[in-house]
DNA sequence: TAGGCCATCTGGTCCT
DNA sequence: AGGACCAGATGGCCTA
């Protein structure tokens, strides 16, 4: 709709003022408005500067403008004397045919620029779907997205190397190296709730020592389904492509939640949590550089999720972060280069099975 | 009210 | 010349 309506030009003023988005129709009219009486001013003031400008200025003018007058006659003072001719670029005078042409030119070039961010931004949604946490009532702030996407990336690229069960509090994490409080902290409640049965499975494997690094792999299915791996277990292939990982369905059929009420939640319309598959250590490769995004004053220590509104608790699974391993969450982006880190790993059959798995 | 986030406008630069 | 991309500026909205 807004496509077909910016293509054709001949819309655009029309589409600037009334067509989608109607909260901004008002300031966009007062905006045209203003643009209107500032072109206006420029005419004007173009026209008075013409007076005054040298010959040179008008040199080569144009021409197609048929109706841009040759004027001024003025300038016998100015490129009479032994003054050098300007050079570079010749300034047009601005008649009112450049002007209203102009004035079109930046009208489409807004329209482009609206429909341009406007694809980012669904790009963004598809992204923020994709992501762990995936809330449309709360959704993440662009900046949020990308640095959980990349920190998914991240983790989820750590999984396929080490092929070992992750330790969930290093995955959440890895998931949160960077975020800001509050993000961690809707992160944090999403993974605990969808990994509920996963911790209480974990509990009973490691007979409740929670937080070994040592699982055996627990793969979700459309992991399995993709990757092929040997310690994946047989699963609803169904759900395989990454942007169906939301459905609870693979989940369920792992852990047996058919049907955790939080799931069903109408704060969380989308799978909550990733694959909880994290390599318990890879974490430490960020340990002890600054971050930026410190210096900005995200806080990591003493970040201490109670869990989201129905909840239960944990108790000592409880994701807590104490100073210490918050502070293991350094933001990544700043400890080490991601192509540094990939260079302590041979990286090429990861990438193949990533490839597998995206692109099947 | 300050700060964060966002949408939009705008001018500049680069590319075709 | 025109489009894509980018970054700065600006103002609105929301929340703590």
């Amino acid at each position: 709709m807004l496509t077909r309506l910016f293509s054709d030009p001949s819309l655009l003023p029309d589409v600037q003022k009334y067509s989608g988005w109607a909260e901004d129709s008002d300031d966009e009219d007062s905006k045209l408005k203003e643009e209107d009486q500032d072109t206006q001013e420029d005419t004007e003031g173009s026209e008075l500067r013409g007076s005054s400008r040298t010959h040179s200025e008008h040199a080569g003018e144009d021409d197609e403008d048929d109706e841009v007058e040759e004027e001024d006659d003025d300038d016998g003072e100015d490129t009479g004397g032994d003054r050098p001719k300007k050079r570079g670029p010749k300034k047009r005078k601005m008649t009112p045919a450049r002007v209203e042409r102009s004035k079109m030119r930046r009208v489409k070039a807004n329209a482009r620029e609206r429909t341009r961010m406007h694809d980012l931004n669904s790009a963004l949604d598809n992204l923020r779907k994709v992501v762990p946490c995936y809330s449309k009532t709360q959704k993440l702030s662009k900046i949020e997205t990308l640095r959980l996407a990349k920190n998914y990336i991240w983790a989820l690229s750590e999984i396929l190397r080490s092929g070992k069960r992750p330790d969930l509090v290093a995955y959440v994490q890895t998931l949160c190296k960077g975020l800001s409080q509050p993000t961690t902290n809707l992160v944090a409640g999403c993974l605990q709730l969808n990994s509920r049965n996963f911790l209480t499975e974990q509990q009973c494997q490691d007979g409740g020592r929670y937080g070994s690094s040592s699982f055996s792999m627990h793969s979700y299915p459309y992991q399995c389904a993709r990757l092929s791996s040997p310690h994946c277990q047989p699963g609803s292939g169904s759900n395989s492509h990454p942007l169906r990982t939301h459905g609870y369905s693979a989940y369920d059929s792992l852990y047996g939640g058919s049907g955790s009420p939080e799931y069903n939640s109408p704060e969380y319309e989308g799978p909550l949590s990733p694959p909880l598959c994290i390599n318990g250590n890879f974490s430490l490769k960020h340990q002890g550089s600054a971050s930026p995004d410190n210096e900005k004053g995200y806080h990591y220590s003493a970040m201490h999720y109670s869990g989201l509104p129905g909840s239960r608790n944990t108790g000592p699974h409880n994701l807590v972060f104490g100073s210490s391993g918050a502070r293991s969450g350094i933001h990544s982006e700043n400890v080490l280069p991601y192509h540094d880190i990939h260079l302590h790993h041979d990286r090429a059959p990861v990438y193949d099975e990533l490839n597998a798995f995206f692109h099947n």
